[in-house]
DNA sequence: CGGCATCCTACAAGATACTG
DNA sequence: CAGTATCTTGTAGGATGCCG
């Protein structure tokens, strides 16, 4: 079945459990993060310097949801001070490239936005 | 430039413009308005009938936003009563294809996630 | 260093009533 | 029908302090 036939897209009802998921991968932050990991592991506090303006605890609430639904993998090494990276699990990866591309077609298609506000604010 | 080569994303500084547009197509009700405006057409409540559990507030917010950005297109018809048709530009259809790519796949892994976080209850 | 617990606030979101 | 206006509530998210 082609996915141009599909008529009535399951997420489009209230009790649709896949929402709750999608709404995991496209929060805020988790948007953010996993496109940070599609690069490389990194560090709690590393990722924190890389992702501008998180708090810590919606970065931790953030990777938890994340490793809770399979998309990222955290390796805590007992060793003092504490050492925890965090990294893509093969799921992780999959929708990690979805939202990437996204991102980057937002970024490269900006200024058509931007023009369509200008039209829109003009016209009020 | 291939895109695995890119390494520092720009979404992830914090003043970048392009995390507002993302988080608007990406929001709660945004991802549910694209997805269901790529199937065709729809009026305001009919819109609102198709997507379980949205409010009539958030739901003309959430158009008005889209629409100020360039991906939906509000035609207002002079009747009475008034009859107002929402469209996808063709700006809207792109990212509504990733949006509807992306939603895909969450559905199609839903058992993937599912399994993860039985792992992940029953460790603790 | 990498958290968790607590508290607090701002804003997202819902309910309701009203209007062109 | 397709919204706005107003009011209320829930929750995301921030600040701070403590601990292994």
């Amino acid at each position: 079945m082609a996915v141009s036939e599909v008529r009535a897209p399951n997420v489009n009802r209230v009790d649709c459990p896949s929402r709750p998921v999608l709404e995991h991968v496209t929060s805020r932050w988790g948007v953010l993060v996993l496109a940070e990991l599609r690069d490389r592991p990194h560090r709690f506090s590393e990722l924190r310097r890389a992702i501008g303006g998180v708090s810590e605890k919606m970065l931790a609430q953030t990777l938890q949801t994340l490793e809770r639904d399979g998309f990222v993998d955290r390796d805590a090494k007992p060793v003092i001070p504490p050492r925890v990276d965090y990294s893509l699990t093969p799921m992780g990866r999959e929708v990690a490239e979805q939202i990437w591309t996204l991102t980057r077609w937002v970024e490269a298609n900006l200024d058509g936005v931007f023009a369509a506000r200008e039209t829109y604010d003009k016209a009020r």
